[in-house]
Order: C-alpha cells, then sequence, then structure tokens
DNA sequence: TGATACAAGATCAAAAAAGTCTTATTTACT
DNA sequence: AGTAAATAAGACTTTTTTGATCTTGTATCA
C-alpha cells in the first residue's frame, strides 16, 4: 500500500529535470548521482517516461535526458502512474472479474470513490510547483504531518 | 499500491459478522466459506481483529467469532489499518529518516496532505453503513467507477 | 574508429504476501 | 473424567513482487 521505489525515483528524476529547466540536457550520470538512484535501474524507468512522452532520451556519447514538457504539464499522477501503473487501492476494483458481485458490493463502490479522490489529488499537482516550491519558499514550517495528524483513534472501549 | 488480500479478507469478515448483527456468534467456518477466506488464514486476521476489540473470538467447541461493537463504530479504516498497519502512500511519510530532508522536500508534503485525505475519507465508512447499503438498497446502477472515470488524460503532445 | 553514453532484455536476489502445517489449549457434551 | 469440536499461536513454505544488476547491442561524437 505504498509507492514504490520505482515510482519514487521517476518523481526524483522529473522533479531533478524540472529543476534544471525544460529541455536542458543532462546525463544519466549527473541524475542518477544528484537525486541518488542506482544508474541501470534510473534507465530503465527513464524508457518508460521517455515512451509516455515525459522526457526524452538523447543517445551516444554526451547524450543524456531532457524534460519534453514544459513542468506545469506534468503531474504527479501522471509520473507516477507512467512506472507503477495506474492505481488501485483494491483488486476489486482494478480487475471487476476478481469481485463477482462487484456491482452489489457496497465496499466495492468506497473503493472505487476513494481511488478517484486520491487520483485527482495527485493530479492536481504539477512539477512547475513542485519545482518552485523547492527552490523559493523555505520549508513552510510545520505545513506537513505534524500539523495534520491521522484521524482521532476512535475510542474504543478496549477489548471486553 | 493496494490493499493486501488480508485488508481484503478482514473488510470481508467484519462486514459478514455485521449482516448478521452485533454480538451474534458465528463459527470461523462459516464465516469462512460465506465470505471465501481460507480458514486458518481467517484465524490470524481474527485474532488481530481481537487485540484490536473489533470481535470477541470464543474459543471451544461451539465457539465463533462475534462483532464486539456496534457497526456505526466501526470503520473502514480501523478494519484495514488493523490488519495492514497505517496506511502510507511513501516510505518517506512513514519513516522520515528514510527521507533525510523531508522538511524541505514539497513532493513529501503532497504525499502527507495525500494520504491523510484518503485515511480520513476511509474513516467516515462505517460498517453500518456497508451493510444497509448491501442489504437494501439495490445496486444502484451505475453509482460506481464507470461514472467516476479516472482523471481526464493529460493530453499530452506525444513523444516528439 | 574507438571511447562514451544509452537501450533492452535476461537474470538474480531479497523482501513481502499468501497460505499451510503443527502443536497446544479451551470448551461442550456424555 | 474423557472425548470431540473449536480456536490459538507460531513456525514454515510457496508464490509474487520489487529492486537491482549483468550482458550484449546500438548510437553519437571526437
Amino acid at each position: 500500500m505504498r509507492l514504490t521505489r520505482a515510482g519514487e525515483y521517476a518523481v526524483r528524476c522529473v522533479l531533478y529535470l524540472a529543476k534544471q529547466g525544460r529541455g536542458v540536457l543532462v546525463s544519466r550520470k549527473e541524475i542518477a548521482a544528484q537525486a541518488d538512484i542506482p544508474g541501470q535501474f534510473l534507465a530503465k524507468i527513464a524508457q518508460q517516461l521517455a515512451r509516455q512522452g515525459i522526457i526524452e532520451i538523447l543517445q551516444g556519447a554526451s547524450g543524456g535526458y531532457r524534460l519534453l514538457l514544459a513542468p506545469e504539464r506534468i503531474t504527479l499522477l501522471e509520473v507516477v502512474e507512467t512506472v507503477i501503473g495506474e492505481i488501485f487501492l483494491n483488486d476489486c476494483v482494478g480487475r471487476p472479474e476478481s469481485c463477482p458481485n462487484s456491482t452489489v458490493c457496497a465496499v466495492h463502490r468506497v473503493w472505487c470513490r476513494t481511488q478517484q479522490q486520491l487520483r485527482n489529488s495527485l493530479d492536481q499537482v504539477t512539477f512547475a510547483d513542485l519545482a518552485s516550491e523547492e527552490l523559493g519558499t523555505p520549508p513552510t514550517p510545520g505545513a506537513c504531518c505534524a500539523e495534520n495528524p491521522p484521524p482521532p483513534e476512535k475510542d474504543l472501549p478496549g477489548p471486553a
């Protein structure tokens, strides 16, 4: 139930490229070193990103990768799903046949709805947002998790 | 990036018990058969649910499981997290040390926020909702995924 | 034409998930 | 008390997924 390493690497890669600016050629070696990604692994991820049209790969000596699209047009969802496939919270959502009664199943509907919500959220964040936020604004102290505690624990009466 | 089978089974188990009514004793065998869960696997899952105080386990001949709480007080999130642990969309959220610059990282903040949103959504669905919806209301034709298509594909200009 | 850089698929290793097995304990019934 | 029926608990096994590397091949520049 979490992002895979490949997904994380893809995000790092695109973010690094976004920071350099669209169209700027960067060697795989540099990205791997700077973003802390195993070189060969990055190669495979990059190929997926290229197939998706997000980056362009230049071969040959002094080859490398560069961002093909404007960072404003690349969303977090896009990059993540390019690498890990469409996000499914539950098998039954992705493969209806795995759940014979999915049309009747109330739980099924909840998963569908929640999943869409999640995907929409990720689809609203662009790499322009991410890059600028990271270059400019300082940490925005406490804008993160600490301020968004998990839903309050239900006050269970405790095991009888 | 999806619910594990154990999580799915836990939901099925609790839902089945919720349909029978709170406090009604049901044998593990029956649950396993009706909800299509491997018996031994169910045993382990049930133990976790019991530890959490959601169900009660009765041993001995004519033993079985029963719902300890009112279905209105059990949320989908609770059941799921009881079995698979707290939901993390990304490693860096769960273990800040795995991402040295999490305070600066814009992506990190997005994951945090989105994760909270997801968890909140699941926390708002109770098993009373699920059970009643399944017993009463018919399929609500097309209230599901089909009506909630994935975020429109960004119109990528395609690989140059 | 050789050195450098990426491509692409095969392969390997480690981790997680899914399920099973075995032994022990608890309870009901006779 | 003794036996059968039910679950407990943890070890163990198998399968799948993930993460990463290796190898061979192709493209480009000097």
